[in-house]
DNA sequence: CTTCCTGCAAAACATTTGCAGACTT
DNA sequence: AAGTCTGCAAATGTTTTGCAGGAAG
């Protein structure tokens, strides 16, 4: 849950005896260069050809299985048929997703108040709650104008 | 949005003038029969073979779409790789769910709070939300006890 | 009767895996 | 040098689709 630096997180695999590899170098990037993006393996993949034309789509996948299992990102369903991929949040900071029925945009939003929400979860239902995910869905501004206009 | 009903359900797909089939009566039975379970296209497969041992995979995965589509289903994702289907809420009704990561069980919590969250959402961000969806990950009563003995 | 539905088989996707060679440490 | 990691190709699992025959309205 270190900032998401290259050194950083070069360092925790360092530190985890996972190998530093050019490939997963470059997948990282990728990630850093779209910050905020909820890439694909696939999207990724098209990404990282560029700098490395020979990197194969299995090595995009294994290293973000492996990233999602160190914690340096987070796998998510926006229910488009694939996974996406961002930065985990830091500590128990979470963020939500306003998905667009219309364009597909997904938005971020900050919000803490489902701690508290979660803390009653627990105590209603004899359940340890580790996490949560909130996804809200509707229509983008822009989306949203556009069906008005209609 | 009406009752789950087997007649209230064939009379709507009456109206929207889709055929009622036995094969698509087979499949609202099996849902009718299986309240709050989540079914997979596969598992409603196999229940349905049984009262149909003729009906095709390919048709369920149709039917599901269009029960879907009509809003008398809703899809879901438990993040199994495979969609699941429940009952669509009535109305404004919202459950939540929270999924065991330990064995997977799939457990039903009541809540409205998130309606105001939805309203102050809609408002900061300019998205005009329809729905809402939420998932609590942790470890159920059962897996938790197991988990603390170890 | 007309049109929609169905079952089958094949196709389409996203993702995983086996393996031999290449690379990090 | 040892063990991990990679690329390729093949396998897997879920969902979709084309088509010809069959059934509902």
């Amino acid at each position: 849950m270190g900032p998401h630096t290259m050194e950083a997180i070069c360092q925790k695999l360092h530190d985890k005896a996972y190998k530093v590899t050019p490939q997963r170098q470059v997948i990282l990037k990728a990630f850093l260069d779209h910050a905020q993006e909820h890439l694909s393996a696939e999207e990724v993949y098209n990404i990282v050809k560029e700098s490395d034309p020979e990197i194969g789509l299995a090595t995009v996948y294994r290293t973000l299985d492996l990233l999602a299992d160190l914690e340096i990102l987070e796998k998510m369903n926006f229910d488009d048929g694939r996974s996406r991929y961002e930065f985990a949040g830091e500590e128990e900071h979470h963020h939500h997703h306003l998905i667009c029925l219309e364009c597909g945009k997904v938005m971020e939003f900050e919000d803490d108040l489902l701690e508290s929400l979660e803390a009653m979860v627990a105590k209603k239902t004899g359940f340890s709650i580790v996490d949560h995910q909130v996804k809200f869905y509707g229509f983008c501004p822009q989306c949203g104008r556009s069906r008005a206009a209609n």
